[in-house]
DNA sequence: CACCAATATAGAACACGTTCTAGTCTTGGA
DNA sequence: TCCAAGACTAGAACGTGTTCTATATTGGTG
């Protein structure tokens, strides 16, 4: 056996690209406000790549090169939102008094989002529970999202402890909002389970 | 326009058929088996409903006629591994001394044995994650599952606070799952989150 | 400017979940 | 025992995510 058909070492995949003139960062963003909008009117389903690719007037190889996947597009989607999400949070903090209600108030407000915008929420969550290397990343900008909202009101607590309440707060809430895409329960008790939740781990550290 | 187009309003759907005859069991139970069998060969992508057909021997048509889509067949699965389950852990309780140990030694073993059969536990927890009636229906199993193998060792609570504890720890562990299955982290964290996360949620009603 | 490598494009091709079709086999009751 | 209703089978067909191909365009470099 020659060494002449053993292939070259190097990986050979399209490999996700990052944008980099603004021509591509253009495309790149179309695509995501493609997606939006169709998420928007649809829901997951609705988002078909070949529709997304010809709304931005790209070619469906061009939407693959920046996204690996349906699910990874639609989860950078998702970590825009939750980036405007904090955004407003900081820009109108909560009113509550204590922590806990603060925590509330700002989750509440989130569910509050997307109920008005129920088959995009679908789109998005249903999106971010996908085993996808894409995803996953978006999924850590999700996380850094939700830390850095949270974190303000939480700052009387051990370092520790508040990061693992953060941490249990956000699984918490990631794993409602998969129970309402998945349609085990209606949006609004999104709202009322994480009240809930967030009393039963917050308050005994308030007392 | 004439009425004649609208269509008679029963909906007409091949509707999901529960197994009665010994056969039909045997279909079923083989359907399961043999999705069993492929997921912990090669994980979710192994489980092809072809394949699975030709390994149970029976129809493509007849496994649809049990199990509405793929996610349904395997999250019936998962409800199997739930119950027996709590049938190990019935038959062998846990030795700790504390409810929040005992807890945590639960989860412990649950995950250890996920641990043995990585592929497998990744196709199920993947398919419990879908939007489906029939998937409901089976997560609606596991919680039950869950639930009971909890309640015995939480009985010092009080019953409400004692509900809204285990449906946040079945919660944690849902999602602990789902990262682990949509690979945000190793198959030994679960255990590790699990018990960091029932210690911040149990040790303070047991101080 | 001229050229090359990377990118983009249109569209065909492919895989697999799911649905449909036409014909055969089972089953339970008259 | 025989028949009608329903279940089963093999296999074709369909839709959509994803990949591949062949060609055209772009953008940076000598």
């Amino acid at each position: 056996m020659t060494q002449l058909e053993t292939a070259p070492l190097q990986i050979r995949r399209p490999e996700i690209t990052q944008p980099v003139t603004p021509r591509q960062l253009a495309r790149r963003d179309g695509a995501i406000r493609a997606a939006l909008e169709l998420g928007t009117e649809g829901g997951y389903d609705a988002v078909r790549m070949r529709d997304v690719a010809a709304r931005a007037d790209i070619a469906l190889g061009t939407l693959y090169r920046y996204f690996g996947s349906k699910d990874h597009l639609l989860a950078a989607a998702m970590a825009s939102w939750t980036g405007d999400l904090r955004g407003r949070i900081t820009k109108r903090p909560p009113t509550e008094a204590s922590p806990v209600l603060q925590v509330v108030e700002v989750l509440r407000r989130a569910s509050h989002s997307l109920e008005r915008q129920p088959r995009l929420g679908e789109a998005l969550v249903k999106a971010l529970s996908s085993h996808d290397a894409g995803v996953a990343e978006a999924n850590g900008e999700v996380s850094s999202h939700i830390r850095s909202i949270l974190e303000p009101f939480l700052l009387d607590l051990d370092a520790d402890v508040r990061e693992g309440l953060i941490d249990l707060i956000a699984q918490v809430w990631h794993s409602s909002l998969m129970g309402w895409a998945n349609g085990r329960f209606p949006i609004h008790e999104v709202g009322i389970k994480m009240e809930r939740a967030v009393r039963l781990i917050l308050e005994p550290r308030f007392t």
